[in-house]
DNA sequence: GTGATTGCAAATCTTTTGCACTAAA
DNA sequence: TTTAGTGCAAAAGATTTGCAATCAC
């Protein structure tokens, strides 16, 4: 049996997520838009998404849900642990559904964000935090055109 | 007042940096603005300000200059090479007056930033850029708290 | 029912821009 | 004198917030 199949076919059955268990156990309240939110987001492969762009996603999915609700979804999402934030660009908010260990290509003609599986970069040194500190995070963006 | 007076009295006014050549040299008008925030800026070690940041301490230091020069000078630095803007924070934008290859810590407590020499960071793999790209920058952020 | 969530509009914050004025060449 | 640069206020974007209406439990 060949293990890459086996994987291949997990992320092909994950479209019947538990969006709605993820959102209890993290304290959220399943509302509706949050449980359509999360199905845009978690019902696909990994995604790089800003408010707008859910947004607009759900508008066209004809989904009822305001900017703000999208906003503040995000931010929730975010800080439940669901989601990632990815700061690539200082005038926009990325957020990212791998939550794995990873890097990203940032291309800045597209401004499209595409994950680096963390076995693709070896860091090999790194300093020490300076005192007091410790490293709660490594993030190397491969900016590319 | 005689010719080696003039040049003593320069000298000691601008010690270690040049700004007015350097300014011609990106083909900048060297304006009593721009001079003064290239003072503020590169007259001391390696420095990363906002504009909010170098707004103020221009106003401490007595420098008549609005926010939105300082704005439209930080960019024009930036695309002439004396400047490097380092993302880190999706809602604000951070200059770097040291333009050599490096990388930073970035402190999430303080929402300060320190940089980190090239030679502390080894990046032993990297992936291939997507057919068509180009890679033209590697940053590597490490956060701490 | 009650407490959390949502929608909307207004507010906020950062950054850019239009235009009359000023200064550098 | 000619053209670039500046200041100001207004505009533009992104994001957050206040509050009444609505929904989940």
């Amino acid at each position: 049996m060949d293990l890459d199949h086996n994987m291949a076919l997990l992320k092909t059955v994950r479209p019947f997520s538990n969006i709605i268990a993820q959102l209890r156990n993290a304290g959220l309240r399943p509302t509706r838009q949050r449980i359509a939110l999360g199905r845009l987001l978690f019902d696909a492969e990994d995604r790089h998404v800003t408010a707008e762009m859910l947004h607009q996603e759900a508008l066209a999915a004809k989904i009822k849900v305001s900017l703000a609700t999208v906003y503040n979804t995000l931010n929730q999402f975010t800080g439940a642990g669901l989601l990632r934030e990815i700061v690539v660009d200082s005038h926009r908010s990325y957020f990212d559904t791998n939550i794995t260990d990873h890097h990203h290509f940032f291309n800045g003609k597209t401004n499209k964000l595409e994950d680096i599986n963390s076995d693709q970069v070896i860091l090999s040194a790194l300093p020490q935090p300076p005192k007091g500190t410790q490293v709660t995070r490594v993030d190397v963006i491969v900016r590319i055109q």
